[in-house]
RNA sequence: GCUCCCUUCGUCUAGCGGUCCAGGACGUCGCCCUCUCAAGGCGAAAACACGAGUUCGAUCCUCGUAGGGAGCGCCA
């Protein structure tokens, strides 16, 4: 039989860091042994899913490219299957009517809390069999085993032992005839036969009671593994206020998808000192039980840099279409300048994300309006920027063909042509191209011009030259 | 309060009893390269939370302590 995962979000708000990789981990695991993965929206809370949340969380798997087998499910079409299951159990005589208010069970909580003990549920109508009645507080509990205690060997987490003492008679349908998450996690799962059941390890506590309930279904028991959490820069749980958390943000700050996903495999799961994986690495190197431990925290600079190892060594033409859709964002138009897969090679080594890109891309997009004035400084009013321009005025004229490799040769004949190295023409022109000191190599910033707007912008700069 | 989980350089991690005075990567610092800035190359600083055991020998096994996290809902 083929293994099968799946993805649960809530749809409460977008697919953020933490879910993102455990949809990848579901994902690969799928991949990696050949089997299906799952994609079901669990929004059986009607208070806090919303449309647009589901959305968003397509939205942010598509974009990563962790493409489901099935689905999405929907929890909230599944109502009638999850009241079947409880009214079997209840015919089994593995759960029962209880009616106390939600007030009842807080003081039996507080009660409980204030002698020391664990907070729970009494059982109060447990073994009552009192004829069913109509009451607005009736709830369906399940029957957990008294004894004895629950053990699973977790695949990240490893053996997990929990006394069943510690459980209570937990709610499987509320009064208002809603399932609650740890009943229809099972009811779900058992019916799309998922094998393994990989999510955040703060579902580890929740994972005992499931198991009960799998055992008086009668059905297997998954395998479980639990992934330990990822936490902000700060060690702090992942919020709102440490930036951008919707794996969309990061798209728009300009982060390649694969670039993401490359980082988050590696949080908390390693291959030796292998730093760099491919999709197809990845499906074939995973295994879950790899996975660390402990929880780890997000680190921007990393994900910095494995971006700019990408937009390194992809195809530029492929990062072409990320980039002109970043172009497009930053309100410039492509096509008012040069090819955007030329300006890709020329800006790699000097950005790490798309978006830095686009910022040092703009010179060549826009008419050259504000030079800087420590830049003219030093290298327009010296005596030697006249003529290094105006050789290399004339120079660039005359190119046939204009590339890259030619007017990088005319660049050196200027410099030959007035007795002078590199530094004494590059600098000058720099200026006068870009108006600043810094740009990328000389013969890509003046290729990216284009011949006419270089001449202009030399002209231009002529006219500043002390 | 109770239960469960976690703990190697600042960060991500390798390590599965001797190969470790602990390896790689990001970041940091230095040098080289160089038309600027980068990128790249080379190098440096930087960690086994603590305490007991077990063992001929512990980063690795056991138990405590400390610190961190999760859960204890008619939320997921």
């Amino acid at each position: 039989m083929t293994i099968r995962t799946r993805f649960a979000p809530s749809p409460t708000g977008y697919l953020h860091i933490g879910g993102a990789r455990t949809a990848l981990y579901c994902w690969l695991e799928a991949r990696h042994r050949g089997g299906e993965f799952i994609l079901r929206i669990e929004d059986t809370d009607r208070e806090r899913s919303t449309e647009q949340a589901v959305q968003a969380i397509l939205d942010g798997m598509q974009w990563l490219g962790l493409d489901a087998d099935e689905g999405p499910y929907y929890q909230t079409l599944r109502m009638d299957r999850y009241r079947q299951v409880a009214e079997d159990l209840l015919r089994a005589g593995k759960a029962y009517y209880a009616y106390e208010s939600k007030d009842e069970i807080e003081t039996m909580r507080n009660a409980a809390m204030a002698k020391g003990e664990k907070p729970r549920y009494n059982g109060f109508y447990r073994e009552r069999n009192e004829p069913l009645r109509d009451d607005p507080n009736r709830v369906i509990r399940f029957k957990n085993p008294q004894g004895g205690s629950v053990v699973f060997e977790d695949k990240v987490k490893g053996r997990i032992e929990w006394s069943n003492e510690e459980l209570d008679d937990l709610v499987l349908i509320r009064s208002d005839g809603f399932p609650t998450y740890n009943f229809a996690v099972v009811v779900d799962d058992v019916d799309m036969k998922i094998g393994e059941v990989i999510r955040g390890d703060d579902h580890v506590n929740n994972t005992p009671r499931q198991i009960n309930i799998y055992h008086a279904l009668g059905e297997p028991v998954p395998e479980f593994a639990h992934l330990p959490m990822i936490l902000g820069a700060d060690g702090q749980k992942l919020s709102k206020r440490h930036g951008a958390v919707g794996v969309m943000q990061y798209r728009d700050d300009g982060f390649l998808p694969h670039a993401l996903l490359n980082y988050l495999v590696r949080l908390g799961w390693s291959h030796g000192d292998q730093e760099i994986f491919s999709r197809d690495e990845m499906i074939s190197l995973f295994d879950i039980a790899d996975v660390n431990k402990s929880a780890s925290r997000f680190d921007v600079e990393k994900l910095s840099w494995l971006n700019q190892q990408y937009l390194k060594s992809d195809d530029p033409l492929e990062i072409a279409p990320h980039f002109e859709w970043q172009l497009r964002a930053a309100g410039i138009d492509p096509e008012k300048g040069p090819d955007p897969a030329d300006v890709i090679v020329a800006l790699r080594d000097r950005a790490k994300t798309l978006k830095e890109m686009v910022e040092k891309a703009r010179v060549w997009y826009a008419p050259l309006e504000h030079y800087d004035e420590a830049a003219v400084a030093k290298h327009l009013k010296t005596p030697t920027a006249r003529p290094a321009l105006e050789a290399v005025h004339a120079k660039l004229a005359e190119i046939g063909d204009w590339s890259v490799e030619n007017v990088h040769g005319a660049i050196e004949a200027a410099a030959a042509s007035i007795g002078e190295g590199m530094g004494k023409v590059a600098q000058p022109l720099r200026v006068a191209l870009t108006g600043t000191q810094v740009s990328p190599s000389i013969d890509h910033t003046t290729f990216l011009a284009g011949r006419s707007e270089a001449l202009r912008r030399i002209e231009a700069a002529l006219a500043r030259v002390g």
